[in-house]
DNA sequence: AAAGGAATCAACCGCCGTGCG
DNA sequence: CCGCACGGCGGTTGATTCCTT
């Protein structure tokens, strides 16, 4: 049997809701839910589509919803999701509880992408291989005075910092002084030895700046990476601080042939001393 | 105070993946 | 297996508000 047409336009209200149509959808979705959007309009009595009814709960009405400007963590998680994942806002938006896609988009499109922009052309973008070839010493220990042991964090001269930590130090140096002890675990990042047991590796702002010294879609990379992998580590972290690199590189364990062949090339991309990490995976 | 441009953001559009029949 | 409905997503629009001159 083929299931009723699609939502009927004809006689549908659009633009902007009004206070009664927004009561109207709440009391409907406190009472009875929401399993069924399409049908949702027509037995709560308002005259828009389902999507549209959607929509409104999810980007407006919520009760979890959280009103008012993004604060300058909040500011710093978009630039660093971002980062990652490119412009998939709800898998950003899912690390930011109370704020929907949509929201994060418009902020993103009215102040995050200019400010962005505007750190690119400060920052110089030279001696990219050197800079890795550096990291890689810092991941392989060779290079102890370019990594702070307590911290267990490189320490870069700002010639040498990443896009990201720019952003984040231009947004608040105060957030992240505070914060650093705090933020310690979140910095530290994990990859699965030959028995699946997770040990320490690199910290965040090395695995970020491997993605994205290439000039693809970190998320595309990324997809095709989980997609080859069977690794049940991959999973993103809850956390929003923590990013989906060490998921990526815990699973290089799994990989093997072909794919291997692939990473490998990948790696190559960011410098040759990461050839020997990837081989140690 | 008024006009015009810029910024903001709610809402729509169209596409895609999934699951049902 | 195919076609369709549906939910979800990202891109875009346009009305409104804010700011500057």
């Amino acid at each position: 049997m083929v299931r009723a047409p699609c939502c009927e336009k004809m006689g549908l209200k659009k633009g902007p809701w009004t206070p009664e149509e927004d009561q109207i959808l709440i009391s409907y979705i406190q009472r009875y839910g929401h399993a069924n959007w399409r049908a949702l309009p027509t037995q709560a009595g308002l005259l828009r589509c389902g999507k549209s009814c959607r929509l409104r709960w999810i980007n407006y009405l919520r009760p979890d919803i959280k009103r008012g400007n993004f604060s300058t963590e909040e500011e710093e998680t978009i630039f660093k999701l971002h980062e990652m994942l490119g412009n998939r806002w709800s898998a950003i938006a899912a690390r930011l509880p109370g704020r929907t896609d949509n929201e994060i988009k418009n902020v993103w499109h009215t102040h995050l992408k200019k400010r962005l922009t505007q750190s690119n052309h400060n920052v110089a973008q030279q001696n990219t291989k050197r800079h890795y070839h550096e990291r890689a010493e810092v991941v392989h220990g060779t290079n102890s005075s370019k990594y702070d042991i307590m911290e267990n964090r490189p320490i870069t001269s700002p010639q040498q910092s990443s896009s990201i930590s720019d952003i984040s130090s231009a947004i608040s140096t105060d957030h992240d002084n505070n914060n650093n002890n705090n933020n310690n675990n979140n910095h530290t990042f994990m990859k699965a030895d030959s028995s699946g047991k997770l040990s320490e590796t690199a910290d965040e702002s090395f695995w970020s700046e491997v993605f994205t010294t290439d000039e693809s879609n970190y998320s595309e990379v990324l997809d095709d990476f989980s997609a080859i992998s069977s690794n049940p580590i991959v999973q993103f972290p809850s956390s929003p601080l923590v990013s989906s690199e060490p998921a990526v590189h815990a699973c290089c364990s799994n990989i093997h042939g072909d794919d291997m062949d692939f990473w490998h090339d990948f790696f190559t991309k960011a410098g040759d001393d990461l050839q020997e990490l990837l081989a140690e995976l």
